[in-house]
DNA sequence: TGTCATTAGATGACACGTCATATAGATTGA
DNA sequence: TCAATCTATATGACGTGTCATCTAATGACA
């Protein structure tokens, strides 16, 4: 027995799911294909370009929904692509700061404009 | 070079991204921890409790992001729990038909009503 | 009827995310 | 200064999704 709101409800969801979906499967399969990195890597590379100045694996983790596990994996992939450093920071040694390579930077530079084009091309659609 | 309308698709991304995040995180816990199901499970299950008649795969691809082989995984396990029955059909020994058994339309019961709550809760936060 | 293409669904290798835990450094208080 | 606790990050086992491919059944056409 199903309520005409829950129905609503329900509709709202899978829109929200259908344009989660779409827009994050383009997004990913375009940078695997042009750029060979992930959509989480991605978003990594952005926010620590975002933030310009060294920037701590904490503070990252307030910006994504990754865990902090996921996180840590996906620098480490980054890490091991060329294009981020991780360098211990001294005031705490268990911190660490983040900071994109030059290869990182120039990437982030071409992938970015793929990735705001595919936000325009799929967040405008209806369904 | 940022443009601010770039800035504001970023954003609209990012909100769309934790609600989808927060709604399915939650959704997936509470019915992971009450009925002993995912996320995944409870939207066949209730994509096919919707169907009152049998119900082919190929229909159910096309009403969930899933993909084919993630959807048959799926099946899978919901048959394992006893909470669905794959059956031949006659016309084309290809399809199955696939219906709830009683223990799934018990449990996609209480479920629904859970699901519900989880959409109304989260869905309606600003973000 | 025989061949070729197509379609429904299943499956195995692999990648990635999650949870629980490990490790090492910081902090507090006696 | 020692012990207890807390915090930042890493890691391993595990589950699930994806892609490519497999199998079996169907359809089409000669």
């Amino acid at each position: 027995m199903e309520m005409a709101q829950d129905r609503e409800l329900v509709e709202q969801w899978r829109s929200i799911q259908s344009a989660y979906f779409r827009t994050a499967g383009a997004i990913d399969r375009e940078l695997e294909a042009r750029f060979n990195i992930g959509l989480n890597e991605f978003e990594i590379l952005d926010l620590v370009a975002d933030n310009a100045d060294a920037c701590r694996m904490k503070q990252l983790g307030q910006r994504t929904p990754m865990t902090q596990s996921a996180l840590s994996k996906v620098v480490d992939r980054l890490q091991k692509a060329g294009l981020i450093t991780r360098q211990s920071c001294e005031d705490d040694r268990r911190s660490l700061f983040l900071e994109l390579t030059d290869a990182g930077r120039a990437l982030h530079a071409d992938a970015a404009v793929a990735h705001r084009t595919l936000l325009q091309e799929n967040l405008s659609q209806t369904g």
